[in-house]
RNA sequence: GGGCAGAUACCCAAGUGGACAAAGGGGGCUGACUGUAAAUCAGCUGGCUACGCCUUCGGUGGUUCGAAUCCGCCUCUGCCCA
C-alpha cells in the first residue's frame, strides 16, 4: 500500500508550525516537490535533526522531532540522528550570561553514547544514520569559517527575537554565538540534507542551512519546526538544566507520576506533541474535558499511561498506573522501594542522609522539623531520633520511600 | 586605548564598617487544602560533631578590635568616546 503525496504530506506536515501561514505553504510545497522526486528517482530524502549531548539522558522534550524523524523513516526515508558533539563542546551559549560549564570531551562522547541508545527506542535503526557534527565541524579552517560568515549580515542575527532582547537589555551577546546557525547551517551542507527538523525557536538556523547550502550548490533543505514542549512546570520549555524534565529512560513509575504532576493547562502541548494519538481522538478527548463528561484527572490518566506505553509497553504502564493510584491517590506504600542495611542504631538525621532521600544532614533536620518524616507511617517529631536496625518503612515527604532492613 | 557604571546565595535583586548566613521576589522543598496537579494559605530554603561553631557576597593583598561594605592590584561585563 503506498500512500499518495497529499497523504504523505498531511502526516508529515501534521503539527508543524513557523508562526506564519505563507511558510507553512512554501515549506509543504516544497516538500511535496521533494517527495515527489524521491519517488521518481526511487531515493529516499535524507532528514536529518540534531541534538546537542550536554546532558547524559534525553527526555520528552528531544522525542517531539525524534517522532517526526521516525514518521519519515516510516514512509521510507533515511533519518539522520545528528549528535552535536562538536557544538556541545563549545557550550550552548543560547541561554546566555554565563559559561557554562564545558563538558568535557570525555563526557560529550559518553553522553554521545547513551544518546544513541535511547534515540532507538524511538527510531528505526535499520533507517537511521547517526553522526557527530565533529567529524566535519572540527575540520573547518579559518577561510572556511570568513567564507560562511560572509552569506550573513549581523542585522539579520540582531532581528532574532532571543538576540534582540538581550541586546535591548544590554546583556552580553557573544561573538561565538552567532557561530552557532553557522555551525548547524553547515552541518546540512555536510549530511546533505533534504529535510531538517527542530524545534520552532530554531527556525533561523534551519533556515541558515538553506543559505548555505545554496551557497554550496546543494538544493536547500526544507525546514520543519515543530512546537516547544514544556516541561512539568507547564510552562518553560523541557529542559534537564532547569529539571522539569520526565527523561525517556526514567523507571515507569517516576515516568507517569511526573506526567500526572502536570498542570491542567498542559495536556493538549502534550497530547499533540508526545502521544501517538489521532487528531480525532485528541480533539475528543478536548471536546469531553470541555464539556466536562471527562475528569481531567482521567484524561491526565490516559496520557501518562500512553506515554508510559511508548517506552515501556502496557505491561509496565499497568503497573506504574497501579503504583500511582495506590502510592499517591489511597496514599499507601509502594510494592516496591529502595532499601538500605542497617547494623547498628544510628541517628534518623545520619540515616536520610546516608540513604540518600535528604542532600546534607542540615535539610534532613528541616525535613523532620516540618512534619516531613515519617517512620512506619508515625511521624517523627524528634530531630535527634534513634533508628534502631528493625524492618520499617521510612518515608520522606509524599514520594520518598526506604525500606529499612536490620542486618 | 580613554571615561563611567557594575560583579551579592539556584536565578533576579537589596545591603555601602558591627544588630549579616545577608531584605524582597522567583524557583525549590515541607505541611494544609485538592483530583495527582494547578490556584490559595502557612513554614523552610549554606554547612556541621547544632541554642554554639565553620564557610560564603568576582579574585587577591591590605586598613580595622571588626569588612559583602573602606583602600591597592587583578579578572570579567555593560554604556559612552576613539
Amino acid at each position: 500500500m503506498t500512500l499518495s503525496i497529499d497523504q504523505q504530506l498531511d502526516i508529515l506536515m501534521r503539527g508543524v508550525e513557523y508562526g506564519d501561514p505563507q511558510t507553512y505553504e512554501n515549506m509543504r510545497a516544497e516538500l511535496g516537490e521533494r517527495l515527489a522526486t524521491s519517488v521518481r528517482t526511487g531515493k529516499p530524502l535524507r532528514v536529518y535533526c540534531g541534538y546537542d549531548p550536554t546532558a547524559p539522558d534525553l527526555h520528552l522534550g528531544h522525542t517531539v522531532t525524534m517522532r517526526k524523524l521516525r514518521q519519515f523513516q516510516d514512509l521510507g526515508h533515511q533519518a539522520i540522528f545528528l549528535i552535536g558533539t562538536y557544538t556541545a563542546l563549545i557550550g550552548d551559549p543560547s541561554d546566555r550570561d554565563k559559561a557554562r560549564p564545558r563538558p568535557s570531551a570525555e563526557q560529550v562522547q559518553q553522553n554521545a553514547r547513551t544518546y544513541t541508545e535511547q534515540a532507538f527506542r524511538i527510531l528505526d535503526p535499520e533507517r537511521t544514520e547517526v553522526r557527530q557534527n565533529g567529524e566535519w565541524l572540527s575540520q573547518l579552517g579559518f577561510e572556511d569559517l570568513i567564507n560562511l560568515a560572509a552569506h550573513f549580515t549581523v542585522q539579520q542575527f540582531l532581528v532574532r527575537d532571543n538576540f534582540a532582547k538581550r541586546y535591548d537589555r544590554n546583556d552580553p551577546i557573544w561573538l561565538h554565538e552567532f557561530f552557532y546557525a553557522l555551525m548547524q547551517g553547515y552541518d546540512a551542507v555536510a549530511l546533505e540534507a533534504d529535510v531538517q527538523l527542530g524545534a520552532t525557536e530554531q527556525l533561523f538556523n534551519l533556515m541558515a542551512g538553506r543559505k548555505l547550502q545554496e551557497a554550496f550548490g546543494q538544493q536547500p533543505q526544507i525546514a520543519i519546526t515543530l512546537p516547544i514542549l514544556v516541561g512539568t512546570d507547564g510552562h518553560i520549555r523541557m529542559s534537564k538544566s532547569i529539571g522539569n524534565y520526565i527523561g525517556i529512560s526514567e523507571p515507569p513509575e517516576t515516568m507517569y507520576g511526573k506526567t500526572m504532576s502536570l498542570p491542567d493547562e498542559a495536556m493538549p502541548n502534550y497530547f499533540n506533541l508526545v502521544t501517538r494519538w489521532p487528531p480525532g481522538k485528541i480533539q475528543e478527548l478536548l471536546d469531553a474535558m470541555a464539556s466536562e463528561a471527562l475528569h481531567p484527572m482521567e484524561a491526565k490518566k490516559q496520557l501518562a499511561w500512553e506515554i508510559t506505553d511508548i517506552f515501556y509497553g502496557a505491561q509496565a504502564a499497568d503497573r506504574a498506573a497501579q503504583h500511582f493510584s495506590r502510592v499517591h491517590q489511597q496514599r499507601e506504600l509502594p510494592k516496591n522501594m529502595a532499601e538500605f542495611a542497617l547494623v547498628e542504631p544510628l541517628r534518623l538525621i545520619d540515616l536520610m542522609h546516608a540513604a540518600g532521600v535528604a542532600p546534607s544532614k542540615s535539610q534532613a533536620r528541616r525535613l523532620i522539623q516540618q512534619g516531613g518524616v515519617r517512620l512506619d507511617d508515625v511521624m517523627v517529631e524528634d530531630v535527634d531520633a534513634i533508628v534502631e536496625p528493625a524492618e520499617q518503612v521510612l518515608q520522606v515527604g509524599k514520594r520518598r520511600f526506604v525500606k529499612i532492613i536490620a542486618n
